[in-house]
RNA sequence: GCCGGAGUGGCGGAAUCGGCAGACGCGCCGGACUCAAAAUCCGGUGCCCGCAAGGGCGUGUGGGUUCGAGUCCCACCUCCGGCACCA
């Protein structure tokens, strides 16, 4: 966490009360007065939500479900940037509530995860007194924000209570298949009824049947490729392993291998998650990343037999068209047909590539795939390729990936950027078979990668054209249209028997397990015949045994087989007992994002025991659209939103809820960056201790040009980036609230800029919003006397301006611009100030357009207006449009696009008068004098523009 | 590499539907108050030319559409976010 930055002698905040003004708004009276209605609205159970059965519930109201992204509990608490989206939501449940909306807005903590169990490991702490002191922290620090959360709600998904939950749903899908026909999942026993009805279950043995429903299961064991890192005794994430295929911490070796992991079948609702969008309001990015992510393409699959070998090698292509073009073959490395495949002459310098490419991250694999030089070696075989007939180099590359379609393709390197690369990079032979449209222009791209030959320009053409070079014996493509030739040459495959038309998608399955401590316990049993059984619903919750030592165990063996800590536990747990058979406890958790996926369903009903939500509860806050405002970062964009929908669309199918779609509107707030430094090794040094040459806070000095900065001394570079741990630039809201009160660092975030943009963080500019409170409470009240100041007539101009002041907070906090909404209340201050003062009457409505945004002063002064309760359900003040529109407007007259004078003429005047008076203006006559008017375009109520020669 | 986003005064930003670019705040400059300073209050502040009146330029760069472009279209540059085991 920063230091506190020197306090400036010029702060006014810092100023205890003065004797001059006792009554003055400062730091302490800020804090004075926050604290004292924070405990007020806990003593009081002010923002308690009741929901229907509970006493005092009002189905007659609207209701709001308004709903924060779960936190993480860190270990170093909140830092300024956390709570941008948080208060941002207070601030429109606020407003809401005074609208008259039932409003569910909860707050619990995401708090498994690694950072705890690595934290345990190094320092021997059990991460569930970690995870306990890191929450409290994280509650002292939101209730200090004045964040008006049910507290009642609160929940953490570390807790046996919640757990047992997750685990129920991963059951669900344990117990579920998804029926193609229907384009949904339904109960494992049903499957049996439909395989029974298709004659494919009488005649089978047990362990037959066993398997065909494992097969279909949602959730299901499968061999996939990770990075193991046996020194370490776990699996990492790509971004855990360098770019030299080592391990983030400690730099121990990685190796790419198989292992056989928990897997949820999300593929199979990949057209449903992408049609659903549809029904969604969210930010068209977000919607475009999802689709993308999920990446439904259509093409075919098409068999290449492999020569002189009982082989084929299956290849997905999304351009079937450009088959008889296929020259080549690529494989990625881990491709199992590979072992088969490489002659004795190829196997050393094949075995020597698989071993790099095993030690190679993907993102670094992908990154060279593009710009950088692309390797492979042959496999010294041959495939057929089924248009053409001849006979195709097979080789292996890197820059296929396994994961994606069936990890081999088909190279037609005049149509494909990347194969023409490799093929001009290995000499491998290329076959135009499609003509570009007439008048084509080559990009940029394809006319760098081009080249002579005997003097003519040979490029590359990635589009679709006109076949060419494209018949066989039986069928010609000559002279067809790309999607004519994809339909021709797809229905020749399927003819022969060669291919078939598919739909691939990028999505792959969910990799659902993990060999770390501090998560979910599967409610998974294995039997000694190597099969799964499920634990019965009234054993959960499988809670976590205790243990001293969850480190994962370390071998120097590649191959070793995992140990994950649980493999450590007592016998007691590991091993139960069913039936007289002797069954072993999965021994892998769930990742973190199990308990993310549904945590919106509990805070519905976050107490119930019997359900993971009731139903009564679930339908009335899930509504119509679900989550009816739902904030987060866009970090979020794909994987956890992707998450949370397929379970929800699971438990949609299986009667338990009732939205298609969990959140109905989704709104990105944007990161708080600020200025990071770095010493000359490289090392990013505290922001907080930097000065620049003059010995200023660099915070202070931050936007002047030719600034120099300094750290202990020794001049240091300056970088920009997210708030955090890492660049060392935190700023703590504790300081901020200390230096100034949280309505003051409330107001701040909110007016630095639109919610969704990413902004610098300015230490320097807080003072803005506070002297903006103090003016508002020296509006109001008597800083001598500490009495109300108020006048007893109304001024017109006042009265009209807070009519507008009332319209315009209003519609901007409808519309998430609390930026514009403060701008709208700072102008009113100073209007109200310059004209003398408020009456009783519209100081009571001002308090109450300022309470979402500052609640704290505002319930102090609304208690000083003589209430004696909170005015957090106080109705929203009205407005009177006719006060607010102007009898007479003025409108700009533009001469060929420059204002040149200025007509004031009455509001709804028509485009005839507006002309009219426009032309009759002494300075527009004056600017027209000796020219021709062509043209007048009258925009009435906007603008008027002449054309003149 | 692939996908997504953003570039407006010294700084943060405003301009909601193609219609007066720079609201509001910070900073800075000047004034009032004060023995003095802070706080507070009042005024000024895009850049260039000009004593002024006034004029010219101006929303990352280059083109285009339009009576009119920060806003729409094309190309480019720079920065930021995600890429499946960080969450």
């Amino acid at each position: 966490m920063a230091k506190t930055p020197p306090t400036r002698a010029s702060d006014p905040a810092a100023a205890t009360t003065s004797d001059t003004h006792p009554h003055r708004y400062t730091a302490r009276m800020a804090n004075e007065i926050e604290a004292r209605w924070q405990a007020h609205w806990i003593e009081h159970a002010t923002f308690t939500a009741p929901g229907p059965g509970d006493a005092g519930f009002d189905a007659a109201r609207p209701k709001l479900y308004c709903l924060d992204m779960f936190p993480y509990p860190s270990g170093v608490g909140l830092h300024v940037g956390h709570p941008l989206g948080y208060i941002a939501t207070d601030i429109y449940c606020r407003y809401k509530r005074m609208r008259g909306f039932n409003v569910l807005h909860p707050i619990g903590f995401d708090a498994f995860g690694l950072p705890a169990e690595q934290f345990a490991v190094e320092h021997g702490v059990h991460p569930r007194e970690t995870t306990q002191r890191n929450i409290d922290t994280m509650v002292r620090q939101l209730k200090a924000l004045g964040l008006s959360y049910d507290w009642s709600r609160e929940l953490a998904t570390t807790e046996p209570e919640y757990y047992r939950w997750t685990q129920w749903i991963f059951l669900q899908l344990y117990d579920s298949w998804f029926d193609a026909g229907r384009n949904m999942a339904r109960p494992i026993s049903e499957l049996i009824e439909t395989l029974r009805a298709r004659g494919t279950w009488d005649d089978l043995g047990d362990a037959e049947r066993a398997d065909l429903l494992d097969e279909h299961r949602l959730a299901y064991m499968a061999e996939v490729p990770v990075n193991w890192c046996p020194a370490l005794g776990t699996v990492l994430a790509n971004e855990e392993v360098t770019n030299e295929g080592r391990s983030d911490r400690g730099n121990h070796p990685v190796y790419k291998r198989p292992l056989r992991q928990w897997m949820l079948r999300i593929t199979a609702y990949a057209d449903r998650l992408a049609d659903d969008l549809e029904f969604v309001d969210w930010p068209e990015p977000v919607k475009t990343m999802q689709r993308n992510w999920i990446g439904r393409s259509e093409g075919a699959m098409v068999d290449f037999p492999v020569d002189g070998l009982d082989e084929t090698i299956q290849v997905f292509t999304t351009r079937p068209d450009t088959l008889f073009g296929a020259t080549y073959m690529v494989l990625a490395p881990e491709h199992p047909l590979v072992e088969r495949l490489t002659t004795e002459q190829q196997r050393a310098s094949i075995d020597h590539y698989r071993q790099q490419a095993r030690s190679r991250s993907d993102v670094e694999r992908m990154t060279e795939a593009g710009g950088g030089e692309k390797t492979g070696v042959a496999t010294g075989s041959c495939a057929v390729n089924p248009a053409t007939g001849e006979r195709i180099p097979i080789w292996i590359a890197d820059y296929v990936l396994m994961g994606y379609g069936t990890g081999a393709i088909m190279a037609v390197p005049a149509h494909d950027l990347r194969d023409w690369v490799f093929a001009r990079r290995f000499d491998l032979p290329m076959r135009t078979v499609v003509e570009p449209p007439a008048g084509y222009e080559p990009s940029k791209e394809e006319h760098e990668l081009s080249y002579s030959d005997g003097g003519q320009t040979v490029l590359p053409y990635p589009g679709e054209g006109i076949s060419v070079n494209s018949a066989n014996d039986e069928i010609s493509l000559d002279g067809l249209a790309g999607r004519e030739a994809t339909r021709t040459i797809t229905g020749w495959l399927e003819a022969g028997g060669r291919g078939r038309f598919k739909i691939q998608y990028k999505l792959r399955d969910w990799l659902f397990s993990r060999q770390r401590y501090w998560g979910e316990p599967f409610p998974i049993l294995h039997g000694p015949d190597g099969r799964t059984v499920a634990v019965l619903e009234r054993d959960l919750p499988v809670t976590l045994p205790d243990m001293e030592d969850f480190a994962p165990a370390s071998s120097d063996d590649p191959e070793a087989p995992p140990r994950p800590p649980l493999a450590r536990a007592p016998d007691a747990w590991k091993y139960v007992e069913r039936d007289g058979v002797r069954y072993e406890r999965e021994l892998n958790t769930m990742p973190q994002w199990a308990g993310s996926c549904w945590y919106y369903l509990r805070f519905t009903d976050v107490r119930n025991a019997e359900r993971c939500a009731g139903v009564l509860p679930e339908r009335y806050w899930m509504g119509e659209r679900g989550v009816d405002l739902y904030v987060g970062g866009v970090e979020h964009a794909v994987l956890h939103l992707l998450y949370a929908r397929f379970w929800h669309k699971v438990l949609y199918d299986l009667g338990h809820v009732s939205t298609i779609e969990p959140f109905g509107r989704l709104f990105n707030q944007g990161y708080i960056q600020a200025y990071a430094y770095r010493d000359a090794r490289g090392v990013v040094v505290e922001s907080g201790e930097v000065v620049d040459e003059h010995g200023a806070a660099a915070a202070d000095v931050q936007d002047r040009p030719g600034a120099q900065f300094f750290h202990d001394g020794k001049p240091v570079r300056r970088e920009y980036g997210k708030m955090g741990k890492s660049l060392k630039n935190s700023v703590s809201p504790d300081e901020i609230c200390g230096e100034y009160g949280c309505d003051t660092l409330r107001l701040y975030e909110m007016y630095m800029g639109p919610l969704e943009a990413s902004k610098p963080w300015s230490t320097r500019d807080i003072i803005g919003p506070f002297r903006f409170l103090a003016r508002a409470w020296r509006l109001a009240v008597n800083e001598q006397t500490g009495e109300l100041s108020l006048r007893d007539d109304a001024s017109d101009d006042v009265e009209r301006q807070l009519h507008r002041t009332i319209a315009r907070v209003g519609a901007d906090i409808e519309r998430l611009a609390f930026n514009t909404a403060i701008a709208a209340l700072i102008e009113f201050v100073n209007a109200a100030t310059a004209s003398g003062g408020l009456t009783r009457d519209q100081l009571e409505r001002f308090v109450l357009v300022l309470s979402p945004l500052a609640p704290h002063i505002a319930e102090e002064l609304w208690s000083k207006l003589g209430h004696d309760s909170s005015l957090a359900y106080h109705p929203w003040p009205a407005y009177d449009e006719s006060l607010i529109t102007e009898a007479r407007i003025e409108l700009p007259v533009q001469i060929g696009g420059k204002v040149r004078g200025r007509i004031t003429v009455p509001a709804d005047a028509d485009a005839a008068q507006i002309e009219q008076a426009a032309l009759a203006d002494d300075t527009v006559r004056a600017a027209l004098a000796g020219r021709t008017v062509r043209k007048v375009v009258v925009v009435p109520g906007k603008i008027v523009n002449i054309v003149a020669t």
